[in-house]
DNA sequence: AGCACGCCGACT
DNA sequence: GTCGGCGTGCTC
């Protein structure tokens, strides 16, 4: 009996499998998708079986598997499909595609610690007559006490009963110790009753309720407020009342307590999550609760999109526009793509929901590849906000650097009638660069190629990239003039200023500073919600899947920040928040105002935003995208040179393009190559090459050529990034 | 990735 | 003479 490994570096060199034979006493046990241990050259190492055979032909002469490691942990032939099928679409290695279906906790790695929680019980060991006997004879008040509460209760937790006499009981034989293991997260199964649907809410769902039995992805486009949750909710209980098992995707930041709180009301102990504000030793508890097959819904992001289920009934993705779905690093999977290859498998819908759909995602609905479900109404008395563009421009001239007056006026309208305000702005920190009015000196970070961003709060300058942070001098490091300014405008600077300019404001802001700690996110939404605060300023963290009635003003600060990306798709991505922005103002009886500052009055895109006019924005949107041949008209791949040299980048990167140009279609079209938005990073320099293609059989062995080419470079690296969400 | 083997320079 | 530099090649 043989096994083949793939071992555990996530090397291009050790991307095959390696075979080890089964010594006798493991060959009841092994299977496939286990994780076992191996000697490897001369080191020790671990790997997952692949395949079983019970020949072999080759020259070498095998090693054993040394052990099985987590009899507990095996991962099903569908999962090891879909690893395969990781590799081939992002070049990534074979192992690596494992590892990021797994938690941390049960990955393959040196630190092998136990991560199962356990908790002691103290159960009595003899009759009830006989300890009753002893405790009347017994002289140690402690004993007789534990005694009697056992009498009463049967078993208690070890912790509340240890004492030096427990462990004379337990010497004694009187008690008995009960370890078992325990879940760090364990909910309590609740009655709520169900929401009736409207009538576009129940049409929606009964659309894909005729299709749970088939492979076919949904398109849910729903306004923000229609009311796409209750949809997910009578669909999974559906698919979970046949026996089968779901999953939902959301984006980490619309992944707050209030939708789970839903998912526990309605499925209870059912339930796992799934996300990143989860201990490891919490998301391993989680993952054993799905491979056990003790829960059948999981609610999670990203990673979620693996959860070991093996019947699967139905995926949701909701707001499916949002990039987090794809991976940034090693492997650069999309969740969607994921969802697409296991909805295949077990066929069974995909449902893709949001208010703005994705480009790509709307262009095959029009072309019939995904059914499109539409949701037109909110659901209640709510009505779409009225929208404001001001232009700012006209407001500098009259000194208004920070608020024009119309903003002014509504926070304070709505501040004095007790209701709620939202300001929005996109860039955390204090100033976004600090530079010199006497010299010109500007801080920049010196491992990356962009200005240092101003944090009062802990009088420090921060690299929003790498980290790099040094203490802010009063005077400039260059002229030794005490002439700094402070410049561009930060969530804690808009925070100050908020403070100073309205007496009746009481603010909390919430970006990525204040939501660092464990529960700080759901804390600032829990108080604002209570209404401890009447005006919340946050970054797009406050852009997504919340929802507080007494909101009714919402401002954008500057609309210009993500308008002046330099990317293909910093229109449609600009669109999408400022739509989801203002999805947050009147969600209730109240009617919604919406204030956009911005120097960009006559950009369409803002146009649109103000009409609420996904339709409009699409189609003059496509338009574009099809004269510069972009996505969905063309496939986009990115090609990253890096190395510490700027010349050697440059001089790789130019042989690169060389080599793609020859060894592709005549239709597809290779750009660069350019320096990355980002050129230094890390004390890296990179260059980026971009493809665009349509129909190209050469072009992943290409690209597959070329990586193998610079996997054996120690100099130089390429990242190579399909169907890439920014470039 | 990690380790051994291997072939050149400066040390007790 | 030997210790150690890191280039090359292999790992079932």
């Amino acid at each position: 009996m043989y096994a083949n490994v793939v071992v555990e570096y996530p090397v291009k060199t050790l991307d095959k499998e390696f075979t080890y034979y089964v010594p006798e006493e493991l060959k009841s046990q092994v299977k496939v998708g286990m994780k076992v241990a191996v000697e490897f050259g001369k080191k020790d190492i671990q790997g997952f079986i692949l395949g079983i055979t019970d020949i072999y032909d080759g020259e070498y002469e095998l090693k054993p598997i040394k052990s099985i490691l987590e009899p507990d942990l095996v991962l099903s032939n569908e999962l090891i499909e879909l690893g395969k099928y990781i590799r081939n679409e992002t070049l990534c290695t074979l192992i690596s595609a494992y590892q990021s279906m797994l938690p941390s906790a049960l990955k393959i790695n040196k630190n092998n610690r136990n991560y199962n929680f356990y908790k002691t019980y103290i159960e009595l060991d003899k009759t009830e007559k006989e300890i009753k006997e002893y405790v009347s004879k017994c002289r140690y008040p402690r004993q007789v006490e534990i005694l009697n509460l056992l009498l009463q209760n049967k078993r208690m937790e070890k912790r509340v009963l240890s004492c030096s006499g427990l462990d004379t009981l337990i010497k004694k034989e009187l008690v008995k110790e009960i370890k078992e293991q325990e879940y760090r997260i364990n909910v309590i199964d609740k009655n709520i009753n169900k929401v009736k649907l409207t009538e576009e809410q129940d049409n929606a769902y009964k659309t894909i309720k005729t299709s749970f039995n088939k492979n076919e992805t949904f398109l849910l486009y729903g306004i923000t407020g229609s009311g796409k949750t209750e949809i997910y909710l009578n669909s999974i209980e559906d698919v979970v009342n046949s026996g089968k098992q779901a999953i939902m995707l959301a984006p980490e930041i619309s992944l707050t307590m209030q939708i789970v709180k839903r998912f526990y009301e309605r499925f209870g102990s059912k339930v796992a999550v799934l996300h990143s504000a989860l201990s490891d030793g919490e998301r391993h508890d989680e993952y054993l609760k799905i491979s056990r097959g003790e829960v059948s819904v999981v609610v999670g992001t990203r990673s979620a999109i693996f959860a070991p289920f093996n019947n699967l009934g139905i995926i949701i993705i909701d707001e499916e526009h949002s990039d987090t779905y794809k991976q940034d690093n090693m492997p650069r999977y999309n969740a969607k793509d994921v969802a697409k290859f296991r909805c295949k498998y077990y066929n069974i819908p995909l449902v893709l929901a949001s208010a703005t759909p994705l480009l790509d995602s709307m262009a095959r609905a029009q072309k019939g590849v995904y059914t499109l479900v539409t949701l037109k109404q909110r659901v209640g008395n709510s009505v779409l906000p009225q929208i404001h563009l001001v232009d700012m421009e006209a407001e500098y001239k009259k000194k208004n650097f920070i608020f024009s007056d119309l903003l002014k006026e509504k926070i304070n309208e709505r501040l004095e009638k007790k209701e709620q305000v939202i300001l929005f702005l996109n860039r955390r920190g204090f100033s976004t660069f600090v530079s010199c009015s006497n010299c010109g000196y500007t801080y920049k970070c010196p491992n990356c190629d962009i200005s240092l961003t101003y944090h009062k709060s802990t009088n420090n300058l921060v690299c929003h990239y790498c980290g790099y942070n040094i203490k802010c001098d009063e005077l400039c490091p260059n002229c030794k003039e005490k002439s700094l300014n402070y410049l561009g405008l930060g969530t804690e600077k808009l925070e100050q200023e908020i403070k100073n300019s309205f007496p009746l404001a009481n603010v909390v802001r919430m970006d990525q500073d204040t939501t660092s700690k464990k529960g700080s996110h759901d804390k600032i939404i829990e108080d604002f919600k209570n209404e401890k605060y009447n005006l919340l300023l946050g970054t797009s963290m406050i852009s997504k899947g919340l929802d507080f009635p007494k909101v009714t003003l919402v401002g954008v600060v500057n609309a210009d920040t993500t308008l002046n990306i330099p990317d293909y798709r910093s229109n449609e991505n600009t669109f999408d928040l400022l739509e989801q922005v203002s999805g947050r103002a009147g969600r209730a009886n109240l009617l919604g105002e919406v204030v956009i500052q911005t120097f960009n009055v006559d950009n369409n895109v803002l146009k649109y935003v103000k009409e609420s006019s996904y339709d409009n924005f699409y189609n003059t949107e496509m338009m574009f995208r099809r004269k510069l041949k972009y996505p969905p008209y063309y496939y986009l791949v990115s090609i990253r040179v890096l190395d510490k040299e700027y010349e050697r980048a440059l001089s790789e990167a130019k042989k690169c393009v060389s080599y793609l140009k020859e060894n592709v279609c005549n239709e597809t079209i290779v750009l660069g190559p350019t320096t990355a938005a980002i050129l230094k990073f890390n004390n890296v320099y990179r260059f980026q090459i971009i493809v665009k293609y349509r129909f190209d059989e050469k072009l992943k062995e290409t690209l597959h050529n070329l990586d193998q080419m610079y996997s054996l470079n120690d100099k130089t690296s390429i990242e190579i990034d399909f169907n890439p969400t920014r470039i």
